[in-house]
RNA sequence: GGGCGGUUAGCUCAGUUGGGAGAGCGCUUCCCUUACAAGGAAGAAGUCGCAGGUUCGAGCCCUGCACCGCCCACCA
């Protein structure tokens, strides 16, 4: 029935199909029980199962199976998120290959795409969770542009909007001219780029000379406006507040001082060009300079003379003009960092442009106060100060963009400009009554809608059951690049609309490099594909190979970890065979007789709290240490091989005290390899629950812990020196059924064991001789190394030393 | 340029108020012993990045340096 090799292989599947079956995923208000939250972070639409989705879904997935069986209601939320630009551009795409576009199709046919398409493509990373065995209520999943979803985006820029915290400006923004959208800061790439640095002389309008400034966009020469220097810089005082000539426009342009032109850059001359530097937009509006743009939404030019011209062609253009007139000083390579949008990698061109903002200074707050009073703790405790930080620096936050699959921004103009924002389209302008509406066609950043998860997933604006038992929250598990696009905009949603903060603990996991230190990703060939792990070595195994690697620094992936996962549901599966097997027929109740019994109930105690206290601390790799240690050293090589004889015998208290204590063991890796643990549970008699919602179990008395510890001593001595030690009873007894004398002597090397002991001895006399380890050093310390002093020499001589 | 993390065995990594350098994998030797060879037992293997300092005592604390990685900012 049970075979000496456990594969994982359809078994996974099963337990995966049975307990979503069973409904043992789910969780309803119940009033009786503690809820506890986590609401995993929803990937994208389109998105596939990447190694960061794998770790942070072990995460959240052992807190919630621990939690569930310590009997709270723990609910996992699942749902995705429609990912604006993300899910365009894939459609796009297939409109591109098709021969069309969406200009062409229009927006309306165009959306109606998008949902043809999310109909059958949509969604397939939920089919992935599942295989990773996240116990998600997935009757609850969440799709931010459903109808109800949609419904708390509007109300909630609304109450944004009624509040003053969201306006209108022209500013300059990162402009994508492929998707000809806006982007935040936050969506924006620097590579560094192989560029070319041109020097180009701006002739002085009034008399001879120039001033010479460098450029690596000379396209945008005829949207200059003036020319800025440095201050104090020497080579210039005497230019400031003259004029220069402009290539190409011959437009005359004054030459300002500013300080944040660096002497030492290229000449120490820069060209202002307002409307397409964010630098230059800046200085401009400080000296009240006009913002001519010579680019179109597409990135082509408008300037007299360059029409329909890429970038390049127009640079080569008025590079010409420069050089047939002897003002192309120079044209060099230059080596620097460029923005590019993160979707599609086109080259970003900032652009002056009217965009709605959040206002962040009032708005981060509360939030700064709840991290600040520790209400919310980040961990690892480095991520919490990083948190603190980037709130604090938080500028305001670009909410629109260009693009057609979002939440479209509820706000009509009537034709005199004035503005009406309310929830639903209203029948006249609030302020002239005008009924000539039109809709503003931008939609939301994506991370507007993300940023209500935490309660639009239970229902909110309606006041529902689920909202008020499940909220506030307790856990998120996310990747540390999202604190700033989503943990801190949750923490302020929450707080606005709910008047709570949306979770208590935000545990960061750390990045899972490729094997060679380098980042995985798809475009570098470095990405290694965790559904691929799973169809190899299970989700067990895959499950604590990640989650054996700590939190506090990033770390490469290796195979070896996920093997030891494997190796660890092997182990325990045949350690539970011996027990299934040697146990059949009625079991009386636990009886722990004897010492070593005592002993595996007491570890199983002493291992129950610590893992415990380590995952109060989220402290993920250690628990799987003990987890892996109690299997293996405690309870298979020691317990076991103590206990096999009597098992095999027939001693019925034995039996019972051995099935006893492999519950609690299964109880205690259930969390962390879910499916062999139940699948084993299966083999139990007498069974009445699924092992995933059994009840964690009570820690018993742990005074008998570290009974064997002395026999287990005596053990590594003896395999040491080949001496067998002097023992008796039940500690002989147990020494000669685990260490089996007969077997090991062979190598035994009493000359080395005695040799060691005298280092060790002789270290310690001189540690207590030195007056000042004895005055100084803390009393405990001084009589631990007594104590150790003591029983090498007790040691010593039984080994004859 | 600013911030954070790292440097410990061949590899991947632990090391919790300063007090015996550890685990897994790999390697060597022995054992297919009636749960498990994805096993058991034993063993070799480290100048804890470098240089100073504090201390009776430093992988751990302080200073400086080197190298690696990540995040942010900026680059005319």
């Amino acid at each position: 029935m049970m075979e000496p090799r456990y594969d994982p292989h359809g078994v996974e599947e099963r337990w995966q199909k049975t307990w979503e079956d069973e409904g043992l995923y789910n969780a309803d208000p119940d009033p009786a029980k503690t809820p506890y939250v986590d609401a995993h972070p929803p990937p994208n639409v389109t998105g596939e199962l990447h190694m960061g989705h794998a770790l942070q879904l072990a995460l959240g997935d052992l807190m919630i199976r621990m939690k569930r069986m310590q009997g709270f209601n723990a609910l996992f939320q699942p749902g995705y998120d429609h990912a604006g630009i993300s899910t365009q551009n894939v459609v796009e795409k297939a409109l591109i290959a098709e021969g069309t576009s969406r200009q062409e199709i229009g927006r309306e046919a165009f959306e109606e795409r998008v949902w043809a398409w999310l109909h059958e493509y949509g969604g397939k990373i939920l089919h992935q969770f599942r295989r990773m065995g996240a116990s998600l209520d997935y009757r609850r999943t969440r799709f931010t542009m459903d109808d109800d979803y949609v419904r708390a985006v509007m109300r909630f820029f609304v109450h944004l909007y009624n509040r003053g915290w969201i306006y209108r400006a022209n500013r300059i923004i990162n402009w994508c001219p492929h998707h000809e959208t806006s982007l935040s800061d936050l969506e924006v790439v620097h590579d560094d780029t192989d560029d070319a640095l041109s020097t180009i002389r701006y002739p002085l309008a009034d008399g001879d000379g120039y001033i010479a400034i460098a450029t690596v966009r000379p396209a945008t020469i005829p949207a200059d406006v003036a020319v800025a220097v440095h201050p104090d810089d020497p080579r210039y005082t005497a230019f400031i507040g003259r004029e220069v000539i402009v290539p190409w426009t011959e437009n005359r342009v004054p030459v300002i001082a500013d300080e944040r032109v660096e002497i030492d850059f290229g000449t120490g001359a820069l060209k202002i060009t307002p409307a397409h530097d964010p630098k230059d937009f800046e200085i401009g509006r400080e000296h009240g300079l006009p913002e001519p743009s010579v680019l179109g939404p597409d990135g082509r030019m408008t300037a007299a003379g360059l029409e329909g011209l890429t970038q390049d062609e127009a640079a080569q253009k008025i590079l010409d003009w420069c050089k047939e007139r002897g003002l192309l000083e120079k044209r060099e390579h230059y080596r620097h960092s460029v923005a590019f949008c993160e979707r599609c990698h086109t080259r970003i061109e900032p652009r002056i442009s009217m965009q709605w903002w959040c206002a962040m200074e009032e708005i981060k707050q509360r939030p700064l106060e709840a991290l600040r009073n520790r209400e919310i703790v980040y961990h690892p405790e480095s991520q919490h100060r990083f948190a603190i930080d980037s709130l604090e620096n938080a500028p305001d936050w670009n909410i629109s963009r260009q693009i057609w699959w979002g939440h479209q921004i509820p706000a009509w103009f009537c034709s005199d400009g004035h503005v009406t924002v309310q929830e639903t389209e209203p029948s006249a302008c609030t302020e002239c009554g005008s009924t000539e509406l039109t809709r503003e066609t931008d939609v939301l950043d994506t991370w507007f809608s993300s940023a209500m998860w935490p309660f639009a997933t239970l229902g909110w604006p309606d006041d529902t059951e689920s909202l008020r038992h499940f909220y506030p929250g307790d856990l998120q598990t996310t990747a540390r690049e999202i604190i700033r696009l989503w943990e801190n905009r949750m923490i302020f949603s929450g707080l606005e609309l709910m008047g709570e903060i949306p979770f208590k603990d935000v545990v960061i996991h750390s990045t899972v490099l490729a094997p060679d230190g380098r980042r995985m990703s798809k475009s570098l060939g470095t990405g290694i594909d965790p559904l691929e792990l799973i169809e190899k070595y299970g989700t067990d195994a895959t499950r604590y190979g990640l989650m054996r690697n700590s939190l506090t620094q990033d770390v490469r992936f290796s195979y070896s970890a996920i093997e030891e996962g494997g190796k660890l549901a092997n182990k325990l599966w045949n350690a539970a065979r011996l027990v299934v097997t040697a146990c059949e027929g009625a079991l009386p109740a636990e009886k722990p007789s004897s010492l070593e019994e005592q002993w595996m109930l007491a570890r199983l105690s002493q291992t129950q709290r610590r893992i415990e206290s380590l995952l109060a601390d989220f402290d993920f790799a250690h628990t799987m240490d003990e987890l892996y240690h109690v299997t293996f050293d405690d309870f298979c090589d020691w317990y076991l091989e103590a206990v096999k004889g009597r098992l095999y015998d027939g001693d019925a208290d034995a039996r019972a005290t051995a099935m006893a204590a492999l519950e609690r063991l299964l109880k205690l890796l259930h969390p962390a390899l879910p499916h062999v643990t139940e699948e084993i549970w299966s083999f139990l008699p007498e069974r009445t629950s699924r092992l995933i919602v059994a009840p964690w179990p009570e820690a018993g008395d742990e005074s008998t812990a570290d009974a064997l510890a002395r026999v287990q001593e005596l053990a590594v001595m003896f395999r040491r020196s080949g001496v067998v030690p002097p023992l008796e009873g039940d500690e002989k007894r147990i020494f000669d059924a685990v260490v089996k004398p007969e077997r090991v002597a062979v190598n035994g090397n009493a000359d080395a064991e005695i040799a060691r002991l005298r280092k060790e001895i002789e270290r310690g006399e001189k540690m207590l001789g030195n007056e000042r380890f004895v005055a100084n050093a803390p009393a405990d310390v001084v009589t631990a190394e007594r104590e150790k002093l003591e029983r090498y020499r007790r040691e010593l001589d039984a080994i004859g030393g």
